[in-house]
DNA sequence: TTTATCCCTATTTTT
DNA sequence: TAGGGATAAA
C-alpha cells in the first residue's frame, strides 16, 4: 500500500511518514527546529485530500501567522495541482475566530449584541480604550498604567473570565481596579460596535455556548483538524479548538516546548506538555534530526536549551556537516556592534559567499534595530525591517483609516475622535462640543456622525432637531457637511477614490505640505492609496469591510516579502519564529537585554521568565542555517544613558570548541591582550576596563555622575518606589556593585542590583 | 481651544 | 533619547 501512496512520501523519514499518515486520533508532533515539520504538514494535508479522499473543506488548518498559512497553500498546490486547496480553511486562530463571527450575523447580534459591521480593534486602539476607560472612571492613568490594566484584562479575556468571574478572584485592590477598568472597557467596547484581539477567540465559544447547533455544525465540517506551533496557543485557543475536534476527535498538533515564547501572551506551555494526558489514545511523535543547521549550531542550540527545567527532554542531532565555528564578538558599544556587523555582511557579499537576503540580524527589544538601520543607510546594502513601527499603525495611515473606519461603524466613537483631534477639519471641535454631540447622539439612539451632520442647517429631513452647540456652532456645522459629503460618496465610489474625497474634504492633504516629515507622511498615504487600489475590483460595499479586516490581522511577518533580492532582514527574536537564514547574527547578547532585565527581576523566586527568555535564545540560534554570529556590546546607550553590558549568561553554555571569539574591538581600545580567558571572562574584563576608561578621562569638568550607592546592611528597612516596603536579607559584592537581597512586603523576595534600584533606607 | 514648553518615564516581545 | 502628557499662557 506504500509504496502505491509513496509519492507523497518520498523524502521523508520514518517518523515524518508517520506523522503524515497517522490520519485518525490525536496525534501530537514534538518538531524539534529544522526537523521538517511543514513539510510533514503540507504532506499530510495533501495526504489526506489524495489518499484518504477528504474534501479540502472538511480540514481545519491554523497556523501561527497568515505568512505561514499562505506558504502551505502554495506548497500543498505544488504537490496537488493548482485549485486543491479550494476550500481549504486555513488561517490563523484569528482568523478562524473572526470567520466564525461573520458566518453567524444573527447569533452574534443576538447574543453579543454587535452588528455585523462590528471592528477589531488593534493593539493602539485598545490602548485609546482603556485609558478612556480610566478617564471615565476617573482614575489617575499615571497610578494605573494604562498597559497595566490592559494585560490584566487581556489575561482575564485569555482566560475566558468575565469581569463579574474576575471580581470573584480578586486578592489585592489593584486587581479590583483591573475588574472596573475592565468592565468599563467592556462597556466602550460594546458601545462602538468593536471587538479586540482576545475577542476574536472567546466570542466564538459564547456562540457556541448560546448555540450548540453552530457548534454542531462546525464540529461536523472539521474533520480533520492540524495547529502549528502548538507551544504557543493559550488556554482559550486550546478550549476553542478541542471544541471544534468534538466530533471527529481527529486533532493533529505540531510544536517544540523547547521554542514556547509567548507565555507573556498568555500562551500556556502545559497544553503541548499535557496534550496526551487532555486527549487520551494520543499518538506521539518526536522529530528529532535537523536538517536545516550544521553540527556547531545544533550543538550549541542542544547544550543550550539543556539548562531549562520546564521541558520534555530530548536531544536534537544532525547528520549535516560541521560547519563553522559560531563567531562570539565583543565591541566597545552599540554602534560598533552595528558597524562590525554591517562590514561583516558587505564581507560575505564581496566575496560572493553569500547575497543579503540570505541574512538576518536578529534581536530582542525593537529599539535595537535603530542602530543597525543607522549602520545600513550609509552603505548600499539593502534591508528591510520586519515589524518596528508597522505600517498600518503610522500616525497619518490611523487617521485616514480612521475615517474610513467610521464610515463604516459610525459607532466608533475613538476614530471620531482620533480625526477631530488630528484632522485639520476637527479644528475647533473640542472635548465639551463633542460631549453635546455624544449626548444628542445618545439620547436619539443616534450616532455622533449624526449628530454633526443633524447640525448642518437643512441637512437633515424635517422633524429632528438639531443639537445645541452653545457659543459658535461653525465647527459642528464644518464638520457635518463633510461628513455629510463623504458618507454619501462613499456608497458609490472605490476605496482608492474615496482615499481622495477624504484627504481633500478633511484639510489633511493640504496640512500635510510643509515639512521635510510632512512630505514622508504624505508618501505613507499614497502607498496607503496604492493598497487600497488592490481593492479596486471588489464590490464597494463589500471592499471596506474586506479591507478593515485585512488590516487588523495582519502580522509583521506577513507582509514580508520572498522576493526581496539583496534585502538584509532585520527581525525581532520573537518575529524570527519560523523563518530560517543562511547566516544569522544576533545581537545584543547582554544580560538585562537577552535575557531581558524584566525576566531577571522575577529571576530568585521563579525561574519561567528565564527560562523563557532562553527559549528566545534558543529559537535564534537555531534559525541559522550555516553562518551563526553572536555579538553583544560592552556599553549600550539605554534610555539616553551609557551602561556596561556583561555578556549573556547564555553564552557560558555554549561549549568552547564550538565558538571561534575574537574582541578585536576591546583590545584596540583598551588594551586587553589575548590570554586564555574564556568569551566571557575577557568580556566582563573588558567592560570594566572601557567603564573605567570612560569615567576616567573626565568627559567634562563636572563630577562624576555616577550614582551613590547606598551603604545597605543586612536587616535595613527599605522602601522602593515599585515594590514597597521591605527589609534587606543578605547584601553580596558584585564587581562595581552591590547585590542586595530584600524581603518585600507585598511582592516577596527580590535580588536587586543597589546601583539600579532606587530604592531608599527607611531611617 | 490651541499651542508651547517642560517633565517624566519607559522598551520587552505581537495576533 | 524620545514621545506622551500635564501645565501654563494666549
Amino acid at each position: 500500500m506504500l509504496t502505491e501512496q509513496s509519492r507523497l512520501l518520498t523524502g521523508l523519514n520514518p517518523e515524518q511518514q508517520r506523522a503524515v499518515v497517522t490520519t485518525e486520533g490525536p496525534v501530537l508532533v514534538v518538531a524539534g527546529p529544522g526537523s521538517g515539520k511543514t513539510r510533514v504538514l503540507t504532506h499530510r494535508i495533501a495526504w489526506l485530500i489524495e489518499e484518504v479522499g477528504t474534501s479540502p473543506d472538511q480540514i481545519l488548518a491554523v497556523t501561527f501567522t497568515n505568512k505561514a498559512a499562505n506558504e502551505m497553500r502554495s506548497r500543498i498546490n505544488r504537490l496537488l495541482g493548482d485549485g486543491s486547496t479550494n476550500g481549504l480553511v486555513m488561517g490563523t486562530f484569528h482568523s478562524l475566530g473572526v470567520r466564525i463571527l461573520r458566518q453567524n450575523p444573527g447569533l452574534v447580534a443576538d447574543r453579543i449584541g454587535l452588528l455585523p459591521n462590528f471592528m477589531i480593534y488593534d493593539a493602539g486602539d485598545q490602548l485609546d480604550l482603556a485609558k478612556d476607560s480610566l478617564k471615565t472612571l476617573k482614575l489617575d492613568p499615571r497610578q494605573y498604567a494604562p498597559r497595566r490594566m490592559l494585560s490584566g484584562i487581556s489575561k482575564a479575556k485569555s482566560h475566558l473570565l468575565s469581569p463579574d468571574e474576575l471580581a470573584d478572584l480578586t486578592a489585592t485592590h489593584d486587581d479590583e481596579l483591573v475588574v472596573r477598568v475592565y468592565r468599563e472597557y467592556e462597556r466602550e467596547l460594546r458601545a462602538a460596535n468593536a471587538v479586540d484581539f482576545d475577542d476574536l477567540l472567546a466570542l466564538p465559544l459564547r456562540l457556541f455556548d448560546a448555540d450548540e447547533r453552530a457548534l454542531q455544525r462546525y464540529q461536523e465540517q472539521f474533520r480533520y483538524i492540524l495547529v502549528d506551533e502548538y507551544q504557543d496557543t493559550n488556554k482559550v485557543q486550546y478550549v476553542l479548538i478541542t471544541a471544534l475536534a468534538g466530533r471527529w476527535n481527529n486533532l493533529f498538533v505540531v510544536g517544540d516546548p523547547d521554542q514556547s515564547i509567548y507565555g507573556w501572551r498568555q500562551a500556556d506551555i502545559t497544553n503541548i506538555l499535557n496534550f496526551k494526558n487532555d486527549l487520551p489514545d494520543t499518538t506521539e511523535i518526536h522529530l528529532e534530526v535537523n536538517y536545516r543547521s550544521t553540527r556547531h549550531i545544533v550543538q550549541a542550540a542542544d547544550r543550550l536549551i539543556r539548562d531549562n527545567t520546564q521541558r520534555i527532554d530530548r536531544a536534537i542531532r544532525t547528520d549535516n556537516a560541521e560547519g563553522e565555528p559560531i563567531a562570539l564578538r565583543e565591541l566597545a558599544d552599540q554602534h560598533h556592534e552595528a558597524q562590525f556587523i554591517v562590514g561583516e555582511i558587505r564581507r560575505l557579499v564581496s566575496i560572493g559567499a553569500y547575497t543579503g537576503d540570505n541574512v538576518a540580524i536578529m534581536y530582542r527589544t525593537t529599539a535595537q534595530s535603530r542602530v543597525l538601520e543607522e549602520a545600513f543607510r550609509v552603505t548600499d546594502i539593502p534591508y528591510r525591517i520586519v515589524g518596528g513601527v508597522r505600517f498600518y499603525e503610522r500616525r497619518e495611515v490611523k487617521d485616514v483609516l480612521a475615517m474610513f473606519r467610521l464610515l463604516h461603524n459610525p459607532f466608533d466613537r475613538l476614530s471620531f475622535e482620533r480625526i477631530v483631534a488630528n484632522m485639520p477639519m476637527g479644528r475647533g471641535f473640542g472635548p465639551r462640543a463633542q460631549e453635546t454631540a455624544q449626548v444628542w447622539a445618545d439620547s436619539r439612539g443616534l450616532t455622533i456622525v449624526d449628530a454633526v451632520i443633524a447640525s448642518v442647517p437643512g441637512a437633515l429631513g424635517a422633524g429632528l432637531d438639531r443639537p445645541d452647540f452653545s457659543g459658535p456652532g461653525a465647527a459642528a456645522e464644518r464638520i457635518g457637511g463633510a461628513f455629510a459629503v463623504l458618507r454619501e460618496r462613499a456608497k458609490s465610489i472605490s476605496l482608492a477614490e474615496m482615499f481622495d474625497v477624504i484627504v481633500e474634504h478633511t484639510g489633511y492633504r493640504e496640512s500635510l505640505k510643509h515639512t521635510e516629515d510632512d512630505l514622508d507622511r504624505w508618501a505613507n498615504l499614497l502607498e496607503l492609496r496604492a493598497d487600497l487600489e488592490r481593492y479596486e475590483s471588489v464590490d464597494p460595499a463589500e471592499a471596506l469591510n474586506a479591507y478593515l479586516e485585512q488590516v487588523s490581522l495582519i502580522a509583521d511577518v506577513d507582509s514580508m516579502k520572498d522576493d526581496q533580492q539583496g534585502q538584509v532582514t532585520l527581525i525581532t527574536l520573537h518575529s524570527a519564529k519560523g523563518l530560517e537564514f543562511p547566516v544569522v547574527f544576533i545581537s545584543g547578547v547582554e544580560e538585562g537585554l537577552l535575557p531581558i532585565s524584566r525576566a531577571l527581576e522575577t529571576e530568585s523566586f521563579d525561574t519561567t521568565a528565564l527560562e523563557e527568555e532562553r527559549r528566545l535564545f534558543y529559537v535564534g540560534v537555531t534559525r541559522a542555517k550555516n553562518l551563526l554570529y553572536l555579538t553583544y556590546a560592552a556599553n549600550r546607550m539605554t534610555y539616553g544613558r551609557y551602561q556596561s553590558g556583561v555578556p549573556s549568561r547564555f553564552l557560558q553554555a555554549i561549549p568552547a570548541e564550538l565558538v571561534r571569539e575574537s574582541s578585536r574591538a576591546a583590545s584596540s581600545r583598551s588594551g586587553v591582550s589575548s590570554g586564555r580567558l574564556s568569551g566571557i571572562d575577557r568580556g566582563m574584563l573588558a567592560s570594566q576596563v572601557t567603564t573605567t576608561t570612560v569615567s576616567a578621562s573626565g568627559l567634562n569638568d563636572r563630577p562624576t555622575p555616577k550614582l551613590v550607592i547606598p551603604s545597605f546592611v543586612a536587616g535595613q528597612r527599605v522602601f522602593h518606589p515599585k515594590f514597597g516596603d521591605g527589609q534587606i536579607l543578605e547584601v553580596l559584592p558584585r564587581r562595581d556593585d552591590l547585590e542586595v537581597v530584600v524581603a518585600f512586603v507585598r511582592v516577596g523576595t527580590k535580588r536587586l542590583m543597589a546601583s539600579l534600584a532606587r530604592m531608599d533606607i527607611v531611617e
